[in-house]
Parts: structure tokens; C-alpha cells; sequence
DNA sequence: ATCGCCATGTCAGGATGCTGACATTCAGAG
DNA sequence: CTCTGAATGTCAGCATCCTGACATGGCGAT
């Protein structure tokens, strides 16, 4: 391999991609035995930091598009975890909230994605981390830097 | 935000996450007026530089399973993309080869994808790119620190 | 007040990606 | 040689995630 100067942009690209495969990967099996995925976990998570978001905002925060929040939503309510109000306070946008089972579960899954997490840096000294952090946020600002102004959907 | 030392990790993953989501969006934009997926994408690439490999090793080469990534190659082969030899010169692996079409699509492409990956370092100095090359590295390793020799599907 | 804009929710369809399960084929252990 | 194991391909089913399109409810400008 041995990378040149040249193609280091695709060589990061790359290993971007592998260590958000390798990371969502260890998510995934610690969550299983829970029954949830990783995309209900971080909607569990989201909501648990602001309750009352709409479905909207849920996907904003996860990535995601309304349409697949939405369908992650339906799921989660199937199971009664999230509950979402049967009218609008205003507009269309209903809160949702979070049940009470959902709340001992997610603390259950909290506990066991931050241990992943913690491993995935464990190599790494502290100023390693905050470097990392300013690697990655730089690289957020040029790729969203400007956009498309014509084609929003 | 302000994130303290106790939840840096929980907050690398999400700007991991974060990073990666931006970065697929930005290829994916790039792509669709060529009609390609960035899952097509990443299996031409990989094909080209070991032209005549199989649809597993596609599938490791692409951090997906092989069922995923035979799905893509059917859509590759209707569209005259690719070409899986009829039958297999040994075991069961039937190589798969780029088309001529092909060959001049992915220039195209490549060049777009290049392009995106030296916008999203672009505020990088050198030495950051090999430091983050080396941080995420090492961040994969102790992700794959292989415990489980049993569960390989 | 009415019009146009935007955000939200929703339906439809397609592509991606997974687990589980099974058959086939080669290579190596006995 | 036979049998076991590993790798490959494939079918079925489900969850995720997207684009496109449409209807509805606030909100600001005219």
C-alpha cells in the first residue's frame, strides 16, 4: 500500500468508511441482544436528550431522511417505546416522547455503545483525541461548505 | 456542545458518523448524473484495480456481504457494466470483469469521487492528513481486535 | 385578508444491507 | 480414498435509506 501524497485524500476516504463500518458493525452486535438497531438506539438517543422533538428533527439529528425516520419511528412505537401525540400542538409537527420501558432500555444500550466507543479511542492519548475531533470537524466544514441552493428535494 | 474528557468518545463517533454521512452524500450527488450509486461505484473501482476477482472478495473489499453486493452486481451486469464469467475456473468463485463502456464511465467517475476526497482534506495541512490517517487506523484496530471466532455468519 | 413560501407528514417505489439457511465445490486430515 | 471444513453462490425475508411527489398547516409579504 504505502500511500503517496497523491491519492491521501481517496486513502482517507477510505479508511473513513472502514472505521464507520467497523464501528457501526460493533454497534450493532452489542444492541442486538437488546433488540434494537442502531439506527432505534440513536433515535432512542436523540429523544432522550430533547423529548417532545418531531419526526423531522429526529432525522435532522440522525442523518437520516423524514421517510426513514418515520419508518424507524413506526417500529419503535409498535413496540412501546416512543409514544407520539394524536394532534399537533401547532402546525403539523407532533411531539414524541419516549416511554417509560424505553427509558430503563436505553440506559442498558447507553452504557454498552459507550464502552465501544471508549474502546475504539483507547489507543489514543488525549491530545490525540481532541486532534482527531478537529480533523474530522474540519473536514464536516469543506464538505458542507456550500451546497446546492437548486435541488433540495 | 463544549465536550468534556468523559464523552469525547461517544462524540467522535457521532462526528465519525457525521463525517462519513457528509462525505457519502457529497459522492453520492457527484455520481447520480452518471447514473451510478456509490455502492456501484466503490465495486468498479475495486474491480479495476484486480480485475477478474470474485463477488465475495468484491463484498470484503467493500465492507458489505456477499448477498449486498451480488445484488449490485446484477444491477451492473443489466446494464452492461460488468461481465461474471459463465462458469467458475475453479471452485465455485466466477471472476468478474469490467466492460469497455465501463472502463470509460469509471474514469469519469473517479475523477469526481478524487475531487470530493481532496475537497474534504482541502483545510488540512500534511502532516494533519497523516496524522488522521493514522489515528483512524488505529482506531480500527482496536475495533477488530478479533474476540469472536465463532460468529462469522 | 390572501397569496406564496416553507416545514411537516405521508404514500409509492426502488436500491442498499443485514441475518438465516442451504447447496456446491475445493483442499486437507484421517 | 473418504470425510470434514472452509469458501462461494444463492434464495428468502426483513430493516434501512433514498428520491419523487403530494397534501396540509403556519407565517410573512403584498
Amino acid at each position: 500500500m504505502r500511500p503517496t501524497m497523491d491519492d491521501l485524500g481517496e486513502v482517507i476516504g477510505y479508511v473513513l468508511k472502514r472505521t464507520q463500518s467497523a464501528l457501526r458493525a460493533r454497534i450493532d452486535e452489542a444492541l442486538r441482544p437488546l433488540g434494537l438497531t442502531t439506527p432505534q438506539y440513536a433515535c432512542l438517543e436523540l429523544l432522550q436528550r430533547t423529548p417532545g422533538i418531531s419526526a423531522s428533527e429526529l432525522a435532522r439529528g440522525a442523518f437520516v431522511t423524514r421517510q426513514t425516520m418515520n419508518a424507524v419511528l413506526v417500529g419503535l412505537q409498535d413496540r412501546g417505546l416512543v409514544i407520539r401525540a394524536d394532534e399537533a400542538p401547532t402546525g403539523r409537527a407532533r411531539p414524541v416522547r419516549l416511554t417509560e420501558s424505553a427509558v430503563a432500555l436505553l440506559a442498558e444500550a447507553s452504557g454498552r455503545v459507550a464502552a465501544i466507543n471508549e474502546l475504539m479511542i483507547a489507543g489514543l492519548t488525549d491530545a490525540e483525541r481532541l486532534d482527531l475531533l478537529d480533523y474530522l470537524g474540519r473536514c464536516i466544514t469543506e464538505l458542507e461548505g456550500r451546497n446546492d441552493p437548486s435541488g433540495l428535494t
